[in-house]
DNA sequence: GTGTTTGCAAAGAATTTGCAACGAA
DNA sequence: TTCGTTGCAAATTCTTTGCAAACAC
């Protein structure tokens, strides 16, 4: 359940605020770290809209990333993921579990003076294959 | 145009030689570093061998993936990108005009012991968002 | 009331699969 | 000869689009 606060946040981001849109950014947010694709909120929002389609997820979500409210990603697999989180942040794939963890601190990336000369870098994304601590032994 | 050498290299592989797959070879190996989809695969092979179908440069790309002579990336958008340079590398792109910039050196990444202890990490793979030297001014 | 959103169905893009004919070794 | 490959067409998966009815504001 989203607070009045956060439902005027959003209203004021130029989002007319329908009941199928508060239902998606409710999972959003109670998922913020759960990397979903537009099925996972698709299966999540049509239990309490068996009318929901696939269009209004993705028209909603199109309508948050054009605000800069979600990120798109394309991790291993041909269907887009969905970030809420929009800061700056690394990921951890997990090949045997398919779990995709954050990694906010504790990653540095230094890059030669030659790079930083020619390329204009505007995000780093730093994504790390490997086997999660679940998955060990 | 394969050298006898390369052919039996592949061969040895256990793959077996056909037209077709030695003209998606030349072509991979021509156009090392860039990253083509299927459809770029396709369009070039068609050329030379008019029946040549989809089918055929996906069963290709599979057998030479199984073979970890080419790794499948999605980069940005929702289909397969396929690099025939499997040493581990960085990758710059440009989201002015889409170029995808291999980077070798001047890379260096740094990890916690925490997430080092924690996660058994096995590969890493920075990506660069930005705008190339090319589309700047 | 106005203009946006919804949701259906259809279209589109990328990839995969079934299978008969073919061809490399 | 044998078994893997080719290539067509059909199926699948994911995403987008057109449009009339519904709804937010």
């Amino acid at each position: 359940m989203l607070s009045e606060e956060r439902i005027e946040y959003y209203r004021n981001l130029g989002l007319k605020i329908t009941p199928q849109r508060l239902a998606i950014l409710e999972y959003l947010e109670k998922h913020f770290t759960a990397h979903p694709t537009a099925e996972d909120i698709y299966r999540y929002v049509k239990e309490r809209f068996p009318s929901m389609s696939f269009a209004t997820v993705y028209n909603t979500l199109e309508a948050l990333k054009e605000r800069g409210l979600v990120k798109e990603l394309y991790i291993e697999e041909g269907k887009k993921r969905f970030d809420l989180n929009v800061q700056p942040h690394h990921h951890f794939y997990c090949t045997s579990c398919g779990r995709l963890i954050d990694l906010h601190e504790g990653v540095k990336v230094e890059i030669s003076e030659r790079f930083k000369n020619k390329l204009n870098i505007l995000e780093i994304r730093v994504f790390f294959l490997g086997i999660c601590d679940r998955c060990q032994g």
